[in-house]
DNA sequence: ATTATTGTATTAAGCAACTAATACAGTAAT
DNA sequence: ATTACTGTATTAGTTGCTTAATACAATAAT
């Protein structure tokens, strides 16, 4: 239910990654409709043309499809939109890795420290 | 030597965050001058005003000091730059591991694919 | 003393993202 | 047929980032 939109990239952009995650994650469910431009656009508070270029974008990925005056719905192939969450994913993990190791971090270190994050909820 | 500034963010910001891990990294020990405002911009193929508010942003952080007309030092404090380079390392994992929750993936999973990217390199 | 270099400030211009307010065409529902 | 909903397109105005071109004061070097 939370968009969580910040001014430091592109708010459509951020768009974009939000409905994706929803997608991949089975909160729209594969061959469902998705809600329309200007309902997407009042749920996270910002203008139908954002919005209208954040579905516009999406659908290049395939992962949602275009009804014309029907709306769009996500995609009735189950096992692209989880190909799309694990890529999404070894995606986030690589530029984790390169980002430690331009701090001098290793990925052995890196498991030790995702380790130790994990000791400190006994708090 | 390489800034990869790219436009999907404020260049300032970028600016901000590679000076800073040349810091933390050595690369600019601590107590020597760094570049001035001119040079900086040339080598990083930036505007003069751009640069300026980089450095002016980046000491906030107390990583470099101004010598007024006799441009700017990093900190001599070597405690200091070691406990930024361990916040800044810390901060990139908790948001890693919150993208990563978001995805459905748990810390232990994700260490797991850690594991799995390390043994690609032998191809 | 003069010169060069430092950081800093100012003004103007351009650009991309975003908002705003409409308008239009197609289709589903009634 | 009419109504209400879809996606789409257009035009205009605002804002933040960036570049550009200077200018100024303070200091280090000579």
């Amino acid at each position: 239910m939370a968009w969580n939109l910040d001014g430091s990239r592109p708010i459509y952009l951020q768009l974009v990654e939000e409905i994706r995650r929803r997608i991949v994650t089975g909160e729209y469910p594969p061959g469902s409709h998705i809600p329309s431009v200007r309902d997407f656009a009042t749920q996270a508070s910002v203008n139908p043309n954002t919005m209208q270029r954040a579905l516009t974008e999406l659908e290049r990925t395939q992962l949602i499809e275009n009804q014309r005056t029907n709306g769009r719905t996500v995609t009735e192939d189950a096992a692209m939109i989880e190909r799309e969450r694990r890529m999404i994913a070894e995606q986030e993990l690589k530029a984790c890795l390169i980002r430690m190791q331009k701090l001098g971090i290793s990925p052995e270190e890196l498991i030790e420290m995702i380790r130790e994050s994990g000791k400190e909820k006994e708090n």
